[in-house]
DNA sequence: AGGACGGCGTTTTTT
DNA sequence: ACGCCGTCCT
């Protein structure tokens, strides 16, 4: 195939550095995509490239996303690209591909090609059967951190026999190790695996399996991953292993933009991929075509305050737009009521709600917001709240079916063992798990051979022989009917539509309501496995666009999104940052917090408005709140401030009293945060607050040979500088000079 | 089997 | 302050 003349349409204006990041096909690639940088774009357009130019079919393209939103997105934008030939891309979320390999290779780590994916509460759940088998007294030792501590694990790639026993601690009397073997050894009698295990368990497949590795690094000539800063270890060790022979990776994302370290997101992948890729191209995406330069400036002086970042500047070639605005107000039912106030204020002169956005740190401080929103009567919609496949009356249908379709799921099994009710009580169970125990055999083989005994008293021998023969006819049917009907079927005959067509609680019709969409979700899929896996690995909310709503969420959910007006309520210490991150991780938390703060800014196109109050309810009681430090690491030039309300005058309680002196630069005239909780005084203030030779936190200053960089400490003479290329350094004030 | 009561935790969340 | 979960009692 001859290349057209002039260049394809996917190529059409990009601009230098994201055409670099398109055509750089050959050897490994850094792209480091500053936010509003054109970052999909770029990427879907090097997808378009490699199959226009034809270096490898669909089938050898391996694009990797962390959420199915980003996976849609990126499918959706290459078709309109390259119109069809989407279809053999290795396209997915990083569980999903995994999920496709495992279930190729189930056996070579003990499982079975229909395995059951576990949620989170089946996970939970089962952690709470082990510590109860273990006497462990699960007060003291909550399941939900026994399973954090095995995810933290997972995420660094760790099976049982790797994890060092010490490092687990006192925790559950120092057994927590053989908690997890228990855990995993448990999941293979199920014949489950956890979302971890999803990776985990191809970790050790391509490990030990060198024939299967070879062909799949074969297979792979171009690896794309996305949001790479967000990779933890085993999903690393994944990329590489799979990248090994062709070397063709790239890797796309933001160093500035990793806030999920505290569920396993390693910064460090992203910090060390030269090292870990020799021979790396690395291209900035430096062009913003989101924001103003106000918000750019705002949030890049902000984020210039942590260390070890790769570096960016972010420009625009857009006009000027406002300053952002900061507010100061005197509680946080004020803070509800200034933000409803401005945004009727915005509508007014032309903005949608639906382009406005309230985005905070933390799930509860939407409530005051809802409320003062109700009151106006201002449309708003709070994005993440609980799920279509996390409700009750999903989950029991699910239960049904997966254990139709993998009778080893004892899990579904107790789920739905009573529901409706049967009149299978916790004796019938025990008499169950413990045939179940000492036979090695499911509850569903269990349950069979009771049936034929007689330890069971006649009711609940009944019973239990009754669903036994109700699952065997369903399997039966399972093969011959299309499975929306069998679904029908099962939530028929298994009296399950009845118990909610029965029940009187105002939320039965909606629950009967999400039964029914749930079947016709399935008519979708070709098998009732493809089904189950879409509902584990792929179905999300998904997001009811259209209605002209003011959107409401925390600061995680809003990363990836964007809108013209962006408020940023509740910048005050302790919650932003949150007290937790520093004394759980100390400076790396406070990074993290600051990148959240940073992402937070960046959603912004047009407009961003931070606020604080004076006085929050917290835990039911009045706290008093003194300004985040984020706020002081603004830059004043495009900051317009509002703190004329005087809300840390005479009504402050004694002691904070008035907490900055409203006629100075407002972030620079507050006093420094008080000691944390632990005692500690923030180690970031006293350097920020001095002052030397002209030097103030937040300067931009050249350096011969370091080049641009942002002063964000100053100590005598000495100036801590983060170079935009140089990284980290201190330097005497003498040799820089302000750009 | 279902309600009442007490105790605890209360940052962020995807798959 | 509040809500959720688990237990215990009827």
């Amino acid at each position: 195939m001859s290349l057209p003349l002039s260049p394809p349409a996917y190529l059409a204006d990009l601009n230098p550095p994201q055409r670099l990041a398109v055509e750089t096909l050959d050897g490994p690639v850094l792209v480091l995509a500053g936010a509003g940088t054109g970052k999909t774009r770029a990427l879907t357009a090097r997808l378009a490239h490699i199959l226009t130019l034809r270096r490898a079919f669909p089938s050898q393209i391996l694009a990797v996303t962390f959420t199915n939103k980003a996976a849609r997105e990126m499918r959706q934008r290459l078709e309109l690209l390259i119109g069809s030939a989407v279809e053999g891309i290795w396209l997915g979320t990083f569980h999903a591909l995994a999920a496709r390999i495992l279930r190729r290779h189930a056996e070579a780590v003990g499982l079975k090609s229909n395995f059951t994916i576990l949620d989170t509460d089946d996970q939970v759940r089962l952690i709470k059967q082990l510590l109860q088998a273990e006497n462990i007294d699960d007060r003291r030792w909550p399941a939900r951190a026994v399973l954090g501590a095995i995810e933290r694990w997972k995420d660094r790639g760790l099976t049982p026999d790797k994890v060092d026993p010490a490092e687990a601690g006192d925790f559950a009397g120092g057994r927590l190790a053989e908690l997890y073997r228990l855990y995993q050894a448990r999941l293979r009698v199920l014949n489950a695996a956890d979302f971890g295990d999803l990776l985990l368990h191809n970790l050790t497949i391509f490990l030990e399996q060198a024939t299967i590795l070879a062909d799949y690094q074969r297979k792979f000539r171009y690896l794309l991953v996305d949001e790479y800063q967000d990779t933890n270890v085993a999903q690393y060790l994944w990329l590489r292993l799979l990248a090994q022979q062709h070397r063709n990776i790239c890797c796309v994302g933001d160093d500035d933009q990793s806030i999920y370290g505290w569920r396993g997101a390693e910064v460090g992948n992203i910090l060390k991929f030269e090292q870990d890729f020799p021979g790396a191209v690395v291209i900035r995406l430096e062009q913003n075509y989101r924001s103003t330069p106000e918000i750019l400036a705002a949030s890049g002086h902000l984020i210039a305050h942590n260390r070890g970042r790769l570096g960016k500047t972010l420009w625009t070639a857009g006009a000027a737009g406002d300053k952002v605005k900061l507010k100061g107000v005197w509680d946080s039912e004020e803070e509800a009521r200034w933000v409803a106030d401005e945004i009727e204020s915005l509508q007014r002169r032309g903005t949608a709600l639906a382009q406005m956005a309230v985005l905070m740190r933390a799930g509860f401080q939407t409530r005051e917001f809802e409320e003062r929103f109700i009151n106006l009567g201002i449309p708003y919609r709070v994005i993440g709240g609980p799920r279509f496949y996390e409700r009750q009356e999903i989950r029991d249908a699910l239960a049904y079916l997966r254990l139709v379709h993998q009778s080893d799921d004892d899990l579904a099994f107790e789920r739905i063992v009573n529901v409706p009710r049967r009149g299978i009580g916790t004796a019938t169970l025990q008499l169950l798990h413990g045939l179940g125990r000492t036979a090695q055999v499911s509850l569903t083989e269990a349950a069979r051979r009771l049936v034929l005994g007689s330890e069971l008293k006649p009711a609940a021998r009944k019973a239990i022989g009754s669903l036994v023969r109700d699952f065997d006819r369903w399997r039966a049917e399972a093969g011959r009917l299309p499975h929306p009907e069998l679904a029908k079927i099962i939530l028929d005959e298994s009296g399950y539509t009845a118990m909610w067509q029965e029940d009187k609680s105002p939320e039965a019709p909606g629950r009967l309501e999400n039964l029914r969409e749930l079947v016709v979700a399935m008519a979708e899929f070709d098998t009732l496995a493809g089904f189950l896996d879409h509902v584990s690995l792929v179905m999300d909310n998904a997001a009811d666009a259209g209605s002209d709503q003011v959107s409401l969420m925390t600061l995680h959910g809003a990363k990836g999104l964007e809108f013209d007006v962006v408020f940023l309520p509740g910048w005050e210490e302790g919650l932003f940052p949150h007290q937790r991150a520093l004394d759980e991780s100390g400076e790396a938390g406070l990074e993290e917090e600051r990148r959240l703060a940073y992402v937070g800014l960046t959603r912004a196109r047009r407009r961003a408005a931070i606020s604080f109050a004076a006085n929050r309810r917290m835990y039911g009681q009045w706290q008093s709140a003194i300004p985040s430090r984020f706020i002081r690491e603004l830059p004043a030039g495009v900051i317009d401030a509002d703190l004329s309300r005087g809300m840390y005058g005479a009504g402050a309680p004694a002691g904070r009293g008035t907490a900055f002196d409203v006629e100075t630069v407002p972030f620079q005239g507050f006093r420094r945060p008080a000691p944390d909780s632990a005692g500690r005084s923030a180690p970031v203030e006293g350097q920020v607050l001095r002052k030397a030779g002209g030097f103030k936190p937040g300067d931009r200053v050249h350096h011969e040979k370091f080049g641009p960089g942002t002063i964000h400490a100053v100590e005598d003479n000495k100036l801590s500088i983060y170079f935009d290329q140089a990284g980290d350094k201190k330097v005497m004030d003498s040799f820089v000079r302000k750009a």
